[in-house]
DNA sequence: GTGAAAGCGCTAACAG
DNA sequence: CTGTTAGCGCTTTCAC
């Protein structure tokens, strides 16, 4: 059908030398002298040659190409993080191989399998929830991996997450600081190891602040309409909550669609804290306050993780946490009298807690 | 390092038959007696062995992945686009490897090697601009490819696209239906072909209406923040447009910040008319009208036809053009009395114009 | 430094 | 139907 790709043997011959010198100069492993160098690079440019992966693995034993699975490629949350995982990858000229799994452990399993078929260097993964049933698959192939994002408590490898509790902490003091006293936490589903961890830090910080009880929480569903729904209901029934804190970005949304259909204004009516930060949160009316999560420095941290255990490290498990931010608009804020001061930076932007041996 | 993986003569072994019945069992090429293929599955699940599909593909020299480069996974259309893709292709048992160009011509090319480095059985791709430096890369390496959303004009193999011309003159349409004649197009760059054919087909749409002129257009640049600059001056200016009709996602978020810092209400002041559809239009105050592109549907498309080539198909290259449909919401629509009426569907869903050969 | 030859895991001929 | 054998494109001994 077509002209067949060029292979290392074309060039060699082209060049007028053996194809073990062409692969010792293409990949570096041994010395050439630089005319023979010279000449093989200048054949497989003319034939534009470059190595083919698979062949290349398959007598080396070693991968350079990596594996990503997360819950759902759709979610504008994973795509950003493929995508500062894959930009990081391509700068240490690995391959991505990426999948998602529906967000369902069966699939995940399968969309597992599939991956590890291709003997990958390491895996790059967000579990579907926090029982993470693919674990053992991982195990079992014994290469390196790190779990991302949503990370169950008593995992005993690398993993790489948000300070969950500590930027819920952080929300909470925000709207204590302006005067709420009457918090409604809203989360998607409370099985997600990080809606609860969000839910615990908002407490926690509840308390020391001297506060009695406890905010209280609304359990949705995933749906926007759903959370709308939900919250909608919640605001209409007395006392109505000064503040809502939605702990997801379709809860966010959900809540924004809330207000509106109860008729209320956010801050004058209730002040709205979101989590996540999209663009179109700047421009909603009013401009939605929200914890930022650092997507784009979990994938890379996921990615140098990985990368230094594909080098041989042998350190024992280790769980970063990076830290969220705060971004003050107008929908906690109080309309134009907003506190435009910085939110003070709440330590390093990372924290390094070693993991546990399972 | 770990206990290798099975390979398929482990499987013969334990089956007691030769490789090759492993290989004819599972890859079901010829015929093997229900025996000793109850024989193998089973010592092939004990072994919880599967297929290497790099050294299949060495070997028989058909490849069951193919791989998908768009210029930024990060943005959300590509990341649905790539998600239907996905999951169209996991049906048919294919693996896909995604890689992004960053919007940057050389690494487009880079990509696209390292991409076709893996001798993939096809490609899908979504160049990043009209141009398509990489296109002589695809019909070198003689593989089946399809080029999907920004397609460009004289591309002489199978494309999947939008009606972008349609899309917009049906925009158009409903602005001058509601009595609009004075309406600004604000496109990101010109330089691209979606952007100029929506210009196009709005311009088209004025003239059949009787209009005289055209409808001027604003570009802006890429960012939010740009566009948003450049429509709040232009809303400054007199005489002010009654309606602005933005014509992707980026420009619909700056629209809506213009209007807010001009201190205009949408659709008093003046009416919005967005592109692309996300959840976040129908929390907006008001809730944005605007055109949606059926991103799932062009990605299936897109990886049927590839398909379709995979398996032989010799027809001549096609051009599959997809219907937007127009979400009609409140900031076209005048308040509560908006026309709450279905769009009348604008003929099928699915129009198949031949593509031209080259 | 360089080349010849073996072999990674698999499938396609071919023999039986 | 089933087994034997060769070889895909590459890297790696092991000679020289």
């Amino acid at each position: 059908m077509n002209p067949k790709r060029p292979t290392m043997s074309d060039v060699a011959r082209r060049a007028g030398v053996s194809s073990a010198t062409v692969s010792n100069v293409l990949g570096g492993r041994r010395p050439v002298s630089a005319a023979l160098a010279e000449r093989v690079l200048s054949a497989a440019a003319d034939l534009d040659y470059y190595v083919d992966p698979a062949a290349s693995q398959l007598r080396s034993g070693r991968a350079r190409a990596a594996c990503v699975l997360v819950p759902d490629i759709t979610n504008p949350f994973f795509a950003e993080l493929v995508g500062a995982m894959e930009a990081a990858a391509r700068q240490e000229r690995y391959d991505l191989i990426v999948a998602s799994s529906g967000d369902d452990p069966d699939l995940e399993r399968a969309r597992l399998k599939a991956l590890l078929a291709w003997r990958p260097a390491g895996m790059l993964v967000v579990p579907c929830d926090d029982v993470f049933a693919g674990r053992d698959l991982l195990l079992e192939a014994g290469i390196p991996f790190v779990v991302v994002d949503r990370v169950p408590d008593d995992i005993g490898t690398d993993a790489v997450l948000v300070g969950n509790e500590e930027a819920a902490a952080e929300g909470v003091r925000h709207l204590l600081a302006l005067g709420h006293r009457n918090v409604v936490l809203v989360a998607s589903k409370l099985a997600l190891g990080n809606m609860r961890a969000r839910c615990a830090g908002a407490a926690q910080a509840w308390r020391e602040a001297g506060q009695a009880g406890e905010p209280e929480v609304l359990e949705t569903g995933f749906s926007v309409e759903a959370a709308a729904g939900a919250i909608a209901d919640r605001l209409r029934r007395s006392p109505r909550p000064t503040a809502v804190f939605a702990l997801n970005t379709a809860v966010t949304l959900g809540a924004l669609a809330a207000l509106s259909t109860a008729g209320l204004k956010a801050p004058s009516d209730v002040a709205l804290l979101g989590f996540d930060d999209y663009a179109w949160m700047r421009v909603a009316s009013p401009p939605v306050t929200a914890i930022r999560q650092p997507v784009g420095a979990m994938g890379e941290a996921a990615w140098r993780r990985l990368v230094a255990r594909l080098r041989g490290e042998a350190a024992p498990p280790c769980r970063l946490r990076l830290a969220c931010t705060l971004e003050v608009r107008a929908s906690t804020a109080g309309g134009a009298a907003a506190s435009p001061r910085p939110v003070p930076e709440r330590g390093s932007q990372l924290t390094v807690i070693p993991g546990r041996k399972t």
